[in-house]
DNA sequence: AAAACGGGGTG
DNA sequence: CACCCAGTTTT
């Protein structure tokens, strides 16, 4: 048996069972294809259910407020799917009166839709003859040909997308697109592979060379930078606090914070409460400034180290942009900020 | 071409 | 700690 045919038998006795696999509407290939971008099966499960479930459609997705989607994309990192997410709903309903775009070429001009996305709605949606590569397809074909060239280079993208694209079963374009991811997440890992059991071992060039731990081959990633965070918790007397909502390009975009002092090294007490008092809208009242963790919280991401303090403040009251400590949890918040809330327990306040 | 963009999981 | 995950967009 050949490469394709292969893969195609053995993803008949290996899928596993999942929910995206059930459909060919687009709205929900689509969906599952967002969800599931830089995040594994296991994490990206639940998400979809919940989208499914509170979005059914392409127009109860467009006609959300953009807080509500991003609220049930809490926790799932990368926002700007959920941004890009709700606004190509919109785009969709408005424009083409909720019809899906049934082509390649139209569907990757979508905002949040790349090469990769895009292959795969065309292919699992409309039967186009498009090859998807991801992650897996990487791995897969690096291994099983023998090729080095870096993966993250554009060199890379080029040649993978277009041996898949020879590869790629013509007959059932969406059979091979699925069946060569799901071989790649489940039989040929990027760590101990069992190669043994693998029914491509015989043709396998890395395998055979012993190079299955040197591919594929990915150039170095940078290291991740320090930062210093310093998170304002207002708590007035009658339960106010302030939230606020991120604005501008950096990570959390559209997502709400406690308000953020951030510094290039770590600060202490007496010089945060001398920033503080010098607001204009604290100005005359008094407050107590209290560091609740005295170890900073480190929380981590692929480009930064967020060296985190949360620093409570009791005021009496205040003027102005405050919401009711009772409502914090509607507000859609990053991983950092939901840890924090649940930790601080707000009705011992 | 390189960097930014999250959070969880693995060895 | 380094690397990976059903990648895309911005710089």
């Amino acid at each position: 048996m050949n490469f394709t045919k292969s893969i195609i038998y053995w993803y008949s006795t290996n899928k596993r069972d999942l929910p995206w696999r059930k459909t060919v509407n687009p709205y929900k290939i689509w969906l599952s294809e967002i969800i599931l971008q830089q995040t594994q099966v296991k994490q990206g499960l639940p998400y979809y259910e919940a989208f499914v479930s509170k979005y059914p459609t392409i127009f109860h997705l467009a006609n959300a407020p953009e807080n509500n989607v991003l609220k049930l994309w809490q926790g799932l990192g990368y926002y700007s799917r959920a941004r890009n997410l709700h606004a190509t709903a919109k785009h969709i309903v408005n424009e083409f009166n909720g019809v899906f775009p049934n082509t390649y070429k139209d569907i990757i001009k979508l905002k949040g839709i790349g090469d990769y996305t895009a292959s795969a709605i065309a292919s699992i949606c409309f039967n186009e003859v498009t090859a998807v590569v991801d992650g897996n397809v990487y791995r897969v074909l690096s291994r099983y040909f023998n090729i080095d060239t870096p993966i993250n280079s554009s060199k890379g993208a080029k040649e993978f997308k277009s041996l898949a694209q020879e590869l790629i079963n013509k007959k059932d374009p969406a059979l091979f697109n699925q069946a060569i991811m799901e071989f790649g997440a489940k039989q040929c890992k990027p760590k101990n592979p069992d190669c043994n059991s693998c029914p491509l071992n015989n043709s396998c060039l890395a395998l055979s060379l012993k190079k299955i731990d040197a591919l594929p081959v990915k150039t170095k990633a940078v290291k991740a930078k320090k930062k210093y965070f310093n998170f304002l918790i207002y708590i007035t007397k009658d339960n106010q606090t302030i939230l606020e909502k991120r604005e501008g390009k950096g990570i959390w975009q559209n997502l709400h914070q406690f308000p953020l002092i951030e510094t290039k090294k770590p600060i202490n007490a007496k010089t945060l409460n001398d920033v503080i008092k010098s607001y204009t809208f604290l100005k005359n009242k008094k407050f107590q400034l209290s560091l609740y963790n005295s170890q900073p919280v480190i929380h981590k991401l692929s480009h930064q180290h967020l060296y985190t303090k949360f620093w409570i403040i009791n005021i009496d009251k205040l003027e102005g942009n405050t919401i009711p400590i009772t409502k914090i949890k509607n507000y859609p918040v990053p991983v950092l900020i939901s840890n924090f809330i649940e930790s601080f327990n707000f009705n011992l306040v």
